[in-house]
DNA sequence: CTCACCATGCAACCAAAGGTTGCGGATTCA
DNA sequence: TGAATCCGCAACCTTTGGTTGCATGGTGAG
């Protein structure tokens, strides 16, 4: 995984940054404020989480005098897009190894069994 | 999404648990202190996600007499991964409508100029 | 032109979370 | 027994998501 994915995973890692991009797709082109009235914080806070997306290239500013407009970077969020579902994608091929080593564990506790530790858990 | 598969992309989402969860994958069964031994972050940081991440469910722990051994729990990982792809899933059709629409914009813009506002940006 | 009304920008502040250091308790083993 | 090691707990620092409060500047009705 690049430092470049890196970067783009973790201006997209955030709960509150997709939120708003979620909204950001929807509309097509927003306000901070008109976008604060869709999501559960302040102007402010979307002030902030849109500088963190822009200095990550996710989303655009357009200045149209009292205002500011952003839309999302269709380009950038495809590459968020992909690198998300590279994480998925590694993850899955490491579980097939994982489980396939487990298989052949259980194996050889069938002929041998082991010294038995102590107690799992799950609260 | 569900409340269920949101508690799963918020451990998942920390940078640094996902390296944990990278390791971990690795190393198949491994104490915290080996863990830290290849992480570039102290014991007790890998001890704090190792909490997180159990409380999520994707890590099991085993107590044998001084160490503590973590592993993966495949299923839940899997559910995460499926988290992810989801996301990323939904960023695509929700960017193909959008690309669809610049074009008929665009179309547009063809026929009629428009205002014209103010520059772009991207630093 | 003026003034009231927006949408922003800026600064101070708070709380949660990632990360560290320091220490004490338990287990292993020479 | 005693040293080494692995762990857990607590205090502390810094970053960051989030808030409130206020100042700035474009807009538009009168």
């Amino acid at each position: 995984m690049t430092d470049h994915d890196e970067e783009l995973l973790a201006a997209v890692a955030e709960p509150s940054r997709r939120r708003l991009l979620d909204v950001l797709l929807v509309q097509g082109e927003a306000t901070p404020t008109a976008l604060a009235g869709d999501l559960p914080f302040t102007r402010q806070a979307v002030t902030k989480h849109l500088a963190v997306l822009h200095r990550a290239g996710l989303v655009t500013a357009r200045r149209d005098g009292r205002e500011v407009r952003y839309t999302v970077h269709p380009a950038r969020l495809d590459e968020a897009a992909r690198a998300l579902a590279d994480v998925a994608a590694r993850w899955n091929t490491r579980l097939q190894r994982i489980k396939t080593l487990a298989e052949a564990t259980h194996r050889d506790s069938q002929r041998e069994p082991q010294p038995a530790t102590q107690q799992d858990d799950h609260p």
